[in-house]
DNA sequence: ATGAAAGCGCTAACAT
DNA sequence: ATGTTAGCGCTTTCAT
């Protein structure tokens, strides 16, 4: 059927192992029958077979990466960056949506170990903790921080503290949080942060629970508007529901920013082709992508990592659902 | 270090091609030792080693999905279809990302090869069709359509009739078609049918060219008001690409819809979260993924298929950057 | 510098 | 009904 290594022997007229050798780099081979063999496997159109590779290395070229949701507009961009950063490097990524249930990220998890992945990037919250460690395999928590593990992160504090403080340069007085789950690490500190800068400020606060798809966005917009009509300020989990906060604002006739004004968190691209644009924290989501398999790639590798935890500075994106700041 | 079938067979009592039927319920094996067998597993948490078993049956549990980019906000839903179906048949899912970088698309489908993947997903333009061929391996194109190859698709021509009938029905008389690449199958489709109904209906036909990417249609969208400030309809080669214009439109005080009216085309999530909602015409994004990998996986068993090619129905939804339509 | 052969973990003949 | 064994395609000792 398919050209084996032995095929490509045959026409070089040597031995499997001189193939291999020449093949890795691995071990002395001549330079003539080097190029004999490279000939061979140009001739023939030779391309290894990986999966005997692995089952003699206990290695691959995979890398599997488990995260939320991909239809969460924040992951692409983080999946984009991890996969630019592991194709130029030849390694390939197997993906697996969790959907904050950990037993379909623990049934990932364990498929992708019985098919020899060399490495794992994990960006959901429900982390079988237990399980990684077990399994004793190069990890990478990404947008997710814990003691024991390499992380790559943004400041989330600093972000919920950057938006608090913002909303109330440009004048909010009675700011409504709308807060992701509880149980969503990243939102939660967002919301910790901000929450205690608006208090330290005696600014009004008041909290709606969403979830961070747009659904979710949908419904806390019309809960928060009916049940806190006064607010002047809104501090939303995420991009996406804050743009269906500001659907429903504008939809009741309210104006952004002079009657509402409104700060997002990501920056998914959405943020600055909506209208009106959405100020917002900036987490540079690629970025952090190709941070995190490049640190997967050193442990993989045996390197040294300079740190455990890389944490990546946030940034105030000003659009116009808020009013020009005082600074 | 791992434990083997070996492990297994001896906690057990038993040779290990008796382990290996009674995993694989493939032979005889006696109800006791069937048992006894699966209590050994259990308590030695045996997982097969996929890469042997590959390596032996030339089989894998792996897809390769390549689409031109993940970070387009399509792309996900018809992934995650993908992704849902397969999971539950117990199968997984490599990604690529091509760019439209035939290179790199072909790079991919090589790689993927090498890994004894069952079964392609190819989703992006700039197909290889001839390594297609040759690899002799069970594909199916997705949101693409090739007379040889099974294909699961959206109507693209009743797309773009539709869009073209409604904007004409919502009363504009000048209308400016934002084109995506020429080399695009779907989008050109969608301005074909689009062009050939206004034409008839004697209606002002402009036209902008846009890339796909949400830079692209914001660049359109300055080129498309500086060019031709007299439009009252705009037909956008997808929603993201209508998003950006109608932030522009209204950037320049411009009333939507009572200026100027939009449709896009696909229903990406945002379109209904953005203000004012956008007119789009629906693809079943979802639901196309998940055929896709049905039918991949009908092949992959030698199921007949009914047919070769899956056309979708698309939809209009209306929102409210057109006017009330008269139908 | 090169070849022969063992073995990675599994499945499937082939025996019994 | 179960065990023995060859072999999938590769890499790597171990000889030579």
């Amino acid at each position: 059927m398919s050209i084996t290594i032995k095929d490509v022997a045959k026409e070089a007229g040597v031995s499997v192992a001189t193939v291999s050798r020449a093949l890795n780099n691995n071990g002395y081979v001549h330079e003539d029958t080097r190029k004999a063999v490279m000939d061979a496997i140009q001739l023939l159109n030779y391309k290894p077979n990986e999966v005997a590779r692995s089952l003699f290395t206990k290695k691959s070229k995979f890398i599997g990466l488990v995260l939320p949701d991909i239809t969460n507009p924040f992951f692409p961009s983080l999946a984009r960056g991890v996969e630019d950063f592991l194709y130029a490097e030849g390694y390939h990524l197997i993906i697996g949506n969790s959907d904050k249930q950990q037993d379909k990220e623990s049934e990932y998890i364990d498929a992708f170990l019985q098919n020899n992945v060399i490495g794992l990037i994990i960006s959901t919250d429900e982390i079988a903790y237990n399980k990684l460690e077990k399994a004793k395999i190069p990890t990478v928590l990404l947008d997710r921080v814990a003691e024991n593990f390499p992380a790559v992160y943004a400041d989330q504090d600093e972000g919920g503290t950057l938006a608090a403080e913002r909303i109330i340069a440009s004048g909010c007085r009675c700011v409504t949080i709308v807060r992701g789950p509880i149980s969503v690490q990243t939102t939660y500190k967002r919301y910790k942060a901000a929450y205690h800068v608006l208090k330290q400020h005696q600014i009004e606060i008041n909290i709606i629970d969403s979830s961070l798809s747009f659904q979710g966005g949908q419904e806390a917009a019309i809960r928060l508007f009916e049940e806190y009509p006064h607010t002047d300020g809104i501090l939303a989990c995420n991009d996406t529901v804050a743009i269906a906060i500001m659907n429903e604002a504008l939809r009741q006739g309210r104006k952004i920013p002079e009657d509402v004004q409104i700060i997002g968190f990501d920056d998914i691209y959405m943020s600055s082709i909506v209208y009106p644009g959405l100020s917002t924290i900036q987490q540079p989501a690629y970025e952090m992508g190709k941070k995190a398999a490049e640190i997967l790639l050193k442990q993989i590798n045996q390197e040294e990592l300079s740190k455990l935890h890389f944490k990546f500075p946030v940034k105030y994106v000003e659009r116009n659902s808020t009013k020009k700041g005082v600074d």
